[in-house]
DNA sequence: AGCTGCTCAGTCACTTTGTCTGAGTTTTGC
DNA sequence: GCAAAACTCAGACAAAGTGACTGAGCAGCT
């Protein structure tokens, strides 16, 4: 039927629903956690049901790369594989690629034009631009 | 059957896909246009299917507010209701919603430390900093 | 053995998304 | 005027994603 499918394609790794990104703040805010501890943070009661809800989102989360699970002893035990720094870089970036051609530079723009900022964050923000920090430093 | 749900809510505004952003961009880099015109640029040809399917892409556009109808006269003409830096604005903001408490610092912090900027990038940026340019005036 | 808690492998309803069809109306060319 | 072409409008449709939920089977413990 589709003789020209023009989105289609399938380069968006993130793929992160909302209940499952609600988990992985939970393993970013309180380290490696059991589904039981997951589900009591999540959920104002502990159901099979609820349990089961986190453990499919766990399951999906471990296929695309976002949790780790150590199978050693059972209860399994879960771990974020990302940080939410690398995260939220990956989300920036795919902002970029489809709003603006991969650049990140009007992202920018936009947050230093838009957001009234603060004396202090002004002056932290130039700082950080003064000293290249971590990533370009060649030697 | 959901006795619980997490996610749920709605309050996501944004909500545009990614033909619907295909036709957007198309409004932003041509000005208003008609379906034909659309069609014509977002297809190789324009058959009664591609352009029933950019019909029905501009009219969730129009639903969601993204897209102004001038029905004056027929063919009706489209042209986009906000603008691009709007919209990304929007989607940082969604973005720091999800991932920072709405705060937008940690977006900028995390552009700035990490994403290895060029040195006409930084300039540019050290500029604007330097100029607080338009929005903190209050009155 | 029997019980509890765990894993694993589904099912389910609902929504979104891109595509496509058909009916009815307006405009255009003659 | 009148027929053909173009346009609008209101749906149908399959595929994929999402969150919730069920049941079967296995491990360990008392």
């Amino acid at each position: 039927m589709a003789e020209h499918e023009p989105s289609s394609g399938g380069s968006d790794p993130p793929g992160v629903s909302n209940a499952e990104l609600r988990v992985l703040q939970s393993l970013w805010d309180h380290g490696p956690s059991t589904i039981r501890q997951l589900t009591e943070r999540l959920y104002p009661a502990v159901t099979p049901a609820n349990y089961a809800t986190v453990q499919k989102l766990l399951e999906r989360l471990e296929k695309d790369r976002c949790v780790r699970r150590d199978r050693t002893d059972t209860p399994h035990v879960f771990a974020a594989a990302i940080t939410r720094d690398t995260y939220i870089g990956g989300q920036l970036r795919a902002m970029a690629e489809r709003l603006c051609g991969g650049s990140l530079t009007p992202l920018l723009t936009h947050l230093v034009k838009t957001e009234s900022l603060s004396a202090k964050e002004r002056s932290d923000l130039r700082k950080m631009l003064d000293r290249p920090g971590m990533s370009p430093g060649p030697s």
